[in-house]
DNA sequence: CGGTAAATTTAGCCAACACTAAACTTTATA
DNA sequence: TATAAAGTTTAGTGTTGGCTAAATTTACCG
């Protein structure tokens, strides 16, 4: 039903949400003009997608919010499955699933989900939304906000940054990986991690994107 | 490049080909009006895919047949994959392979190529075309024309017709199985085969989409 | 508080693809 | 061979979704 257009916009605002949305930052992130994003935020609200005050931002509806979820769990299902199947870098799979989420059968999602075993997370550690849009809790936070020497292990790597990705991926800063943070920059919020005995210098901007979680598991 | 519309266009004209097609048979091979045809082979002769003659039909062009040989080797090669890593029935294999066919990156398309070992032929027994379009021959007929009493093994069925599809692959009657023509009706051309010690009636219309070969494979 | 910069929206345009209705060829038939 | 039927193309429309340029609103700063 929906257009390649509208999930993509849907899965953009959920992804920048839940707080309203700045015509600007979407439209970035979607590298379209801002003007393209305006209307296509009027035809949203039309739809009942997402609540949109102008010149104020927008978010999404209920409804635009299950669409969105969704668009996820197919983006999601999609990179597990492609890295169970075929072994392709982490940082492959983003741009594979990014356009073939949108082709995906709801009966092909069932049977992708089945052969997985309803996989509750992603090869980057990302909660897949369930098929009517449950997400699991997530209890975990950014390593840069970690307490020093408490130890902790990474639950979810990003995937929009394949450069970044591939950094983290030959540093073995991948999902499942133990450490513990020996230092913080006190000015731009970077750390220094110990982890496999080896100590790591991150930029504040990778500790941000990187999620982490007490002891065991995510 | 080619859009999703414009990939299906010259699919269906390799379907339909080689010969010049007509403009209603490809309109109604794609289920959109005639005059939408008339409208994108004109759009495809400007970009040198077609070769097209106002009011006697259309043909692809080298360059167009290379872009068509692509979509259809993505087409098969999705549907080898589905076939081989979730277990979908024949018949769903088609409309599945349909839409994703137009998000396969030549990446993942070389990736799921070699997971599969470069296979020559897809669940259906279409041979899937190289890299560069190249087209093993063939070396098949149709099972309505084959002698009576010759051995035979199935090398192709249809794919489009998702009904009949389900029928032969009820009846046993799939790429491998060998067969004996042990009747023709002459008026209509259907026949009767003998497989695995049992007499089957098949339908001329049937009897055409299905291809065999001799003795031990294709 | 006024004025300007930044953000947003409106206006107007374009291309791709679909449709129907009308015009025009080609083919077949009387 | 004229004429009707069948097939094809042209003409005119609509929708989606992108763009730039201009107008408008909001926010900030002196």
């Amino acid at each position: 039903m929906a257009s390649v257009a509208v999930e993509n916009y849907l899965k953009s605002m959920w992804e920048l949400g839940p707080a309203d949305v700045a015509t600007q930052e979407l439209a970035q992130h979607l590298a379209v003009a801002p003007a393209s994003a305006t209307r296509m935020l009027q035809r949203l609200s039309e739809r009942g997608l997402v609540a949109h005050t102008p010149y104020r931002g927008a978010s999404l509806t209920a409804a635009g919010e299950r669409k969105a979820l969704s668009v996820v769990r197919r983006h999601r299902l999609l990179e597990t499955f492609l890295a169970r199947t075929l072994d392709l870098g982490r940082d492959q799979l983003h741009d594979e699933a990014e356009r073939l989420e949108h082709a995906l059968s709801p009966a092909l999602e069932r049977a992708i989900d089945d052969y997985l075993g309803n996989p509750q997370r992603d090869p980057h550690g990302h909660p897949i939304p369930g098929p009517q849009g449950e997400l699991p809790p997530e209890g975990d936070s950014p390593l840069g906000g970690w307490p020093l020497d408490r130890p902790a292990t990474v639950s979810q790597v990003p995937d929009r940054d394949a450069e970044m990705l591939g950094w983290l991926e030959s540093q073995g800063l991948v999902p499942g990986r133990e450490l513990r943070l020996v230092a913080r920059d006190p000015f731009d919020g970077g750390v220094t991690v110990k982890l496999d005995g080896r100590l790591l210098q991150v930029a504040a901007s990778v500790a941000e994107e990187v999620r982490v979680s007490d002891g065991g598991a995510a």
